[in-house]
DNA sequence: CACAATCTGGATATTTAATAACCAGATTCA
DNA sequence: TGAATCTGGTTATTAAATATCCAGATTGTG
């Protein structure tokens, strides 16, 4: 079970995004140059986060992204949904009702225990996403970083 | 980020095999049968089970599996590790010592605030994971499908 | 106004991982 | 001895992630 680089790439530029300020505005060509990746596959997940409205994006020379709320209200959930998408890591395919063993389709009116179980996992880890927002990693990471990356934008 | 088959496959096992009896052994094809999945290839997952010393495997004619211990002493925490590695699900590449804004290596000493959040929320769903067993899956699943197992296993 | 920089979304290519099948060797039961 | 099974390695197939490319729309600048 992997979760996708795109959620890396998204974090990180939210959370420089947010150290910038939320009135500048930064390109794709810049993000992908600030972390060495790829600039035309980066874009896609940035244009994933301003179709989950965690950004805005603006065309045009001078054109670029920024955050669409304050820092404090975004959610790490919204991000990797946004990136991953909300489909369950677990998927029940419903095995039950299938060769020898099958049970009838009347038992299958109930949710299958198995999936039930590790639904409440998953629901775990959302919840524990959803508490963390993009401030709160903003002010873990050392002041240095934060002020590294005001400069680097400034500097541009 | 998506789970491989082999979970729900090898915690079906798992259930299947606690409701038989921890005395019984049922084989690869008759698993695979039971549930209409690859013989082949569930046998990989049966293997890794084994391996993690979840399962107990016997050779030759009337060998097969079964559980290596009580069902109320297998987590489902095993059984995803086994089958899906314990490696993390976000994978921090360190993409803040790349690029333009690379941070120098003495504030990498300090482990990253984002990959941080997202091990937290990981430790989340694994202890989840490790608080649920397959006794209490067994439990929560009909009587009717315990029984039709049973049924099953007894008329081979 | 024309040009260049940018975003958007679709199409395609490349690489990697998951799924699946196969086989040779070892074990065990009858 | 022979058939059924597990083991683990190899290979093949399929699906997904990663990456690139392009044409169209938007917008700032000279």
């Amino acid at each position: 079970m992997r979760m996708s680089e795109g959620v890396e790439w998204g974090l990180h530029c939210c959370v420089a995004l947010g150290w910038i300020g939320q009135d500048e505005v930064v390109s794709t060509a810049r993000l992908a140059a600030k972390f060495g990746l790829p600039a035309a596959y980066l874009n896609k997940s940035l244009q994933a986060l301003v179709r989950a409205g965690i950004l805005v994006s603006s065309a045009g020379p001078k054109g670029g992204f920024r955050l669409a709320r304050a820092p404090a209200r975004i959610t790490l959930l919204e991000v990797v949904d946004a990136i991953e998408g909300q489909e369950a890591a677990f998927r029940c395919t419903e095995i039950r009702s299938n060769g020898e063993g099958a049970a009838p389709p009347a038992e299958c009116r109930r949710p299958c225990a198995i999936a039930s179980a590790m639904r409440g996992a998953e629901a775990a880890w959302r919840k524990e996403l959803s508490r963390q927002t993009i401030a709160m990693v903003m002010n873990k990471a050392p002041r240095s970083a934060a002020e590294r990356t005001v400069r680097w934008h400034a500097f541009a």
